[in-house]
DNA sequence: TCCCAGGACCGTG
DNA sequence: CACGGTCATGGG
């Protein structure tokens, strides 16, 4: 049945400091990503929504987002869990005025502050996925990191065709859970992450372990330590991406020391006592502030 | 070939 | 509690 053009979009009205285009150079850093596609200024991608593949792109417009549903107009239900993803996926509920006011008293961020003025933490709304990729990371480059990712996404997600390319949903805890490590080892993952990520879909399929429960806990970072395969690093990876925390702080992480050592001039990188003195500047702030300096990676 | 990579676990002292 | 060995493989 025709749907009528209008009911084939949605606008999601985008905060002051947001600027699609800086958030783009995030999301187009891999050539190796499939579970999305970025096309110049849009963003392809689809979603598993009440058992229906879900696939929507999305353009700025002025002052939003506009949200195309180019394969069939979503139920309303869906339409909103849509909305939801892309505002939890671009952290647009957060006011960074806060963040910008500090920023510029510091010599380490305001220069970055300004070159990158509206870009958002990128965040992986999915649980799931979240610890997975936080997993898969550990200890490997991140382009080892996405090649392991994208041979499970394409070894146990869904996907569908739309304009010739395919498009990937990621695995599901209750997918995933009915394997065995030889099964993630072939992935060529080591036995000891191919543990931690069976361990992480059975507690998510069982429901030990939820994105709600989570954001429920009073101490996040305490209930994700105690999974196993999940250390201090990736607590705060995962604060960061999926569960808003603006005080999240991987301060362990590889890329981070590197941001701090190009930043600084430095020709060795900091200590992580540095880099707790340099944070104290950034109370409050600590996810912004290491999501940023990511950026100057780039 | 060597060192490093968006670490975590486990055993030892 | 701090330290070091171990995992385990690719990228540069």
């Amino acid at each position: 049945m025709m749907k009528k053009q209008s009911e084939l979009y949605m606008e999601i009205s985008t905060p002051v400091d947001f600027n699609f285009m800086e958030c783009l150079v995030h999301l187009g850093r891999s050539s190796q990503e499939n579970l999305y596609r970025v096309q110049n200024a849009r963003v392809t991608k689809v979603l598993k929504l009440n058992n229906e593949l879900v696939l929507f792109h999305m353009t700025p417009v002025k002052g939003a987002l506009r949200l195309a549903f180019p394969l069939g107009a979503p139920t309303a239900s869906n339409s909103e869990l849509v909305r939801a993803y892309v505002e939890d996926w671009f952290d647009l509920q957060t006011d960074l005025q806060d963040f910008y006011a500090m920023a510029q008293t510091d010599s380490l961020l305001s220069a970055l502050v300004q070159q990158y003025r509206g870009l958002r933490v990128i965040g992986v709304p999915d649980l799931f996925e979240a610890l997975v990729w936080a997993v898969m990371g550990q200890q490997i480059n991140l382009t080892f990191a996405y090649t392991l990712k994208k041979r499970f996404v394409e070894s146990y997600g869904e996907s569908l065709i739309y304009e010739e390319e395919r498009y990937w949903t990621f695995p599901s805890p209750e997918k995933i859970a009915l394997l065995s490590v030889t099964d993630l080892r072939a992935l060529q993952l080591t036995g000891r992450k191919a543990e931690y990520i069976l361990g992480i879909a059975l507690a998510m399929t069982n429901g030990t372990l939820s994105k709600e429960q989570l954001l429920q806990e009073q101490d996040m970072e305490r209930s994700l330590l105690e999974i196993r395969g999940i250390g201090a690093w990736s607590a705060n990876y995962v604060m960061m991406k999926c569960l808003h925390s603006q005080t999240a702080f991987p301060l362990a992480d590889v890329g981070l020391h590197n941001a701090l050592k190009v930043q600084l001039n430095m020709e060795r990188k900091p200590t992580q006592v540095e880099i707790t003195k340099f944070a104290e500047k950034w109370r409050g702030w600590e996810a912004y502030a290491t999501f940023y300096l990511w950026r100057s990676l780039l």
